[in-house]
DNA sequence: TCTTGACTTGAAGTTGACTTCAAGTTATAT
DNA sequence: ATATAACTTGAAGTCAACTTCAAGTCAAGA
């Protein structure tokens, strides 16, 4: 039923000092402890710190994801306000995508680039490649550069 | 034909001294002085400048930017080992886009919760909610969330 | 009971990516 | 010629997110 620090972070696959750190920045408040002091993790913590771990990856700085917990232990009056701290993050994903889109494009030009010096040997093959040797979905990106010169 | 380092920062949306710390740490080791030691930018640079922005979007360290302008003014030998960076991060961002897909679905979720209990006046609406009333992409989410307690 | 491994804390150290500061130099406009 | 704005460097400071350390406490098995 419950769990110590160090199987809840192998649950996680974090180091259990990582958990301390977020239990000392405030992101743990949920966590109740034993009469000897020591952290209880129960099943349902596991579901906000899944969700921490979410939206950490989606580059949510611990100070933001810890006012959200806050708001949340504060109950239905900061619903308006939780509302909002989720759309400007989901703004903040949608933008990320978009970003990473990009940066998609370019390394599968930069990968056919070096598939195709690699087939010549040398990166002077793109020297005198006409443009249309170039696959089409790399051509504006190509352009873009040219026209910046 | 040629702007300070300041010009340069304008163009790109970084302060200067981002740019005095990429020189510092070899990420610019194409960029030109004048006889009185002044970075002159090239409209050329730009295009390594903003390749290095848009690797950095994507998560990789300044380090490992480095390695690849390092490998790139080594010549034809390298072209393997660039080709293999490059596919290293390509699955990188392949799997970041995964996981905001994960992040995405997750605050689309708590967006359309927290709509429902504004509407509601309070999260208490949720709890008695039979699962059919929980719009359809998000159920296979809450599922896992409860199957773990 | 005693050992041992996992837990506790506070404090200090680390890493990455910058930013700020101080002191000095270069380039431009009057 | 000189004022001033923008450049130069090295060194130090900052911030986020951890990690490591030291010293001690708790809990489970022999």
């Amino acid at each position: 039923m419950f769990y110590t620090i160090g199987e809840m972070a192998q649950r996680l696959n974090v180091a259990p000092s990582t958990l301390r750190y977020y239990d000392k920045e405030g992101l743990l408040p949920f966590v109740e402890r034993s009469s000897g002091g020591i952290r209880m993790f129960k099943d349902e913590d596991m579901e906000w710190l899944q969700m921490l771990g979410c939206l950490k990856k989606a580059g949510m700085p611990l100070k933001e994801i810890r006012s959200f917990i806050e708001l949340s232990r504060q109950g239905d009056g900061t619903i308006d306000r939780r509302l909002d701290l989720i759309e400007k993050q989901r703004r903040s994903v949608l933008e990320q995508q978009k970003q990473l889109e990009a940066t998609l494009l370019m390394l599968d030009y930069k990968r056919w680039y070096y598939q195709t010096a690699q087939k010549a040997g040398t990166c002077a093959v793109h020297d005198a490649m006409p443009p249309e040797d170039i696959p089409e979905p790399f051509r504006p990106l190509v352009a873009e550069w040219k026209a910046e010169e």
